[in-house]
DNA sequence: TGTAAAATGTTGCAAATGCAACAAATATAA
DNA sequence: TTATATTTGTTGCATTTGCAACATTTTACA
């Protein structure tokens, strides 16, 4: 994953948000971040911890939007955080630099030539997060369990290049990402052992074919 | 949607494509359009018509990425195009200009002071890009065929601005979008009328809620 | 360290869904 | 216009799946 501020020296990084205007807040554990936020048009970035995006609809269903870690960002760019159905808590004590989407383009930042880079960072990260959700959007597509299982191990194997890999959620969240019931996930995986397309060990996967 | 090139006046959109050694091609209805491109790094903008990107995978399953038309972009920066699974129908007569990535933040472009705004519009269509990608994951992770329709139809009721509106895809398009059997989606659609919660004559739909 | 909370594994059962196989209606193109 | 292809509507049936309910294991934290 590109860091927002990758490739830039870390002078520079200082100027840049000075210059962008940030706004630096600390989060501890289990807090929802976007409780406190008011601005309608921002850029969140994750400067040190991680977050968990859900939405919750009218029934109360949650559901997984996106787990964001150290260099990512959310936002209006990115969800539909406007949506108060929408929540953002972190996992563990987080850092969050708030930027307006406005001051990307104010009139001091063209003057350095650091701010190139910025924004071919901020569009790399924004190609990133679509290939994440055409990622979970070919997963999702998939009819059975069973493919759905199957699919994600793919992803996760050749992103990792092994047919071993652990996974970076635990089962009850895998079910979440998937969308389909636990219970019925967890007797998919069992047949899938029974039948040695897979082995396990907790988390840890091992493809067989 | 926003168009690539909106805020720019004509003359500077072809000084902006000469600078970016755009290249522009001319497809006829239900071509290919990738199976002539090499490039490996590239946006396709598209000028005038319309393209269905679709994923075949190894059974054979098509599963529909995503429906473009006139202004916007695909290729390495939105799809995984790198993969010769993929693959990019004309829906009609079509007129494609090619850019490759790396000549976004060329030499010569930083003269020019329209390069921030054809900057922010890139930007804005990514965003936008992942917004849709965000409704139809709302969409797929509704556990129920029903859900799945009803949470397309507020999505298209929401957009429209109205209860009444006009699907812009087939049904035979839609089950595929919705990745359900249609003729369970049928079977579904038929409930909704008889229990009186939608209308609809042909693909107008009517919400009745 | 002990205890409560969370995660994992398992099973029966009812409901939802994919699939196949049609007929009928539309759309497309020669 | 006519023939052909595509889309739409419908139904029976086998399979898959969600749901509920529970036991067991692991994790978190006071």
């Amino acid at each position: 994953m590109t860091n927002l501020f990758e490739n830039i020296n870390d002078k520079n990084i200082e100027k840049l948000k000075r210059i962008l205007k940030a706004n630096t807040i600390n989060y501890r554990k289990n807090v929802n971040v976007l409780s406190n936020v008011n601005q309608d048009n921002f850029i969140a970035l994750i400067d040190t911890g991680s977050v968990q995006l859900t939405f919750s609809d009218y029934e109360g269903n949650k559901t997984i939007i996106d787990e964001l870690s150290s260099g990512e960002i959310f936002g209006s760019l990115t969800s539909y955080i406007k949506n108060e159905e929408v929540s953002c808590i972190t996992k563990e004590p987080t850092q969050i630099t708030f930027i307006e989407y406005t001051e990307i383009t104010n009139d001091e930042i063209f003057k350095n030539d650091f701010y190139i880079i910025f924004i071919k960072n901020l569009i790399k990260l924004l190609s990133e997060q679509l290939e994440a959700k055409n990622n979970r959007i070919e997963i999702l597509t998939k009819k059975t369990t069973r493919d759905k299982i199957l699919e994600y191990f793919k992803i996760q194997s050749q992103s990792k290049g092994s047919k071993i890999f652990t996974i970076p959620l635990s089962y009850t969240e895998l079910a979440n990402y998937l969308s389909v019931d636990r219970s019925a996930m967890t007797r998919e995986i069992s047949s899938l052992k029974k039948e040695g397309f897979i082995k396990t060990n907790g988390r840890r996967i091992t493809l067989l074919y």
